[in-house]
DNA sequence: GCAAGGACTTCCGTTTAACGGAAGTGAGTC
DNA sequence: GACTCACTTCCGTTAAACGGAAGTCCTTGC
């Protein structure tokens, strides 16, 4: 028939990849189809098509999951790419300094996503991946992101539902603009159990040529560790030296990265 | 009409992406409807609904490149995500002790496949990334994974054309072949300019639970630096970690990765 | 300023390949 | 041996993909 109900064959093929997500990195056809809402036949066509192309692989147990082709392919995507290649070596030296994990995440919508992390034996295992996303509220990359965000967005941001993480996360918007006002006013962000508990982190916003806020660094220990303030030397250099790099490079408010939300500063 | 020339829209829509390699990070509509053989009209209205859903961005000089959210989708890839997780600790430790490019590659097809990179800026500049495929015959880690394998795979592998990559390459299927042997003989792997003119390395194997290769750790300096066998105690030592840890996991063959070859050894 | 060239975009009639309900297979359970 | 559940295959219908051609909008050259 070809009936098919005012998606065309190419966007839902791309649903079927959307449908993996972190806390699903593994799915069944069956569940495939039901996460996006299309018939068994349908989905079944769809996936052997982007398993032929190495879209998807097969694993043992016949669960499919995200193909080694779309990773490598992922790879070459040119905004977390260069962000990489400036960022890593930088980080490298705030970890050998620190040995703590080491973050470098930019705002995608309302969202921190993790372009970079770096991690050892003697850091704290945390639950932050690259390509991940976490809220802002509740991350010190995040919050360090906010902080510098303009007020438009910051009013935008405390408007919506505020995700409670641990019974430490800030969900009160008041409370939250009080926070962010303090994480402007000392230059630099905390948080303490609000993501995950027994994890605190400490964070710096990275300025473009612009002044506005592209992106920010920060480091996560274990709470019961000592004062964080201590970092922040270190995270402000490095995020000095990573903008100086990121405005050579011209990989300012990248065109077209930061979808759909309004950036100024 | 839908009279597509043999190929399913979605397929045809993957070719689009897979027209993206590291040499063409970025293209015009023109040069991605040439490079998959597709008519511009075609080629436009898939690219429509692939920049729609985010896997691909146009960027300001109207040029597509891969899209963030193909990017964050591929790290969900089970192989490379769980290979990166166990490997990169230890290689954070190489690093630490060596300030060197640290590399972790395993085998895809007849190529070197780097799963993980660590860089800083002490390092050398080199042209491997993480994602990247490169030859087997001519870099450190790809001999590593080569001199292991089985004698078929040699011999396969031994019989296509050895692409030349510098004049120190190694082209000459006999002469490989006493290569592999020394290599195998003395436990590790080295190559000397023979990637890139001012780089030698240094990689030893990481064998799985059957005592088969499963991939490689590998190091890479500046050419005129002194001998390179005296990091080979800390590779092997750090690989042997990361094969227990991997046994551990039962990240061995791991199926459906390493496709359409004999494998065996 | 205007024509030519190139790259991208839109239109639209044709037609075939995508659609999905239904029936079939096969492994696992009781 | 009947039941369940997940996946696979079949096949007639039809709407959605196809792509040639025409249109738009740049940039370049004279």
């Amino acid at each position: 028939m070809a009936q098919g109900n005012g998606r065309s064959a190419t966007s839902r093929a791309l649903d079927l990849l959307g449908a993996f997500d972190v806390r699903h990195p593994t799915l069944t056809l069956t569940e495939l189809a039901a996460r996006c809402a299309m018939p068994l036949a349908t989905a079944h066509r769809l996936v052997a098509a982007l398993e032929a192309w190495g879209a998807l692989e097969r694993n043992a147990d016949n669960r499919y999951q995200i193909g080694t082709r779309l990773w490598e392919i992922g790879l070459l995507s040119p905004v977390p790419r260069r962000l990489r290649e400036i960022a890593l070596p930088f980080m490298q030296d705030l970890y050998e300094k620190s040995k703590e994990n080491i973050h470098f995440a930019v705002r995608d919508g309302h969202d921190t996503l993790y372009v970079a992390k770096l991690t050892g034996h003697r850091a704290v295992p945390i639950i932050s991946r690259e390509g991940n996303r976490l809220p802002m509220h509740s991350t010190g990359v995040g919050k360090a992101l906010l902080a510098f965000s303009s007020t438009e967005f910051i009013d935008t941001y405390c408007a919506r539902p505020l995700v409670r993480c641990t019974r430490h996360t800030i969900v009160e918007p008041g409370r939250l603009r009080r926070e962010l006002a303090a994480t402007r006013d000392r230059g630099y962000a905390l948080t303490s159990e609000e993501m995950t508990l027994g994890s605190c982190s400490v964070a710096v916003p990275v300025f473009d040529a612009r002044d506005e806020v592209a992106a920010s660094l920060g480091l996560v220990v274990h709470s019961v560790r000592e004062n964080l303030a201590k970092y922040v030397p270190d995270l402000k250099a490095e995020a000095a030296k990573i903008a100086k790099v990121m405005v050579e490079h011209h990989c300012d408010p990248y065109p077209g990265f930061v979808h759909d939300l309004p950036r100024g500063g």
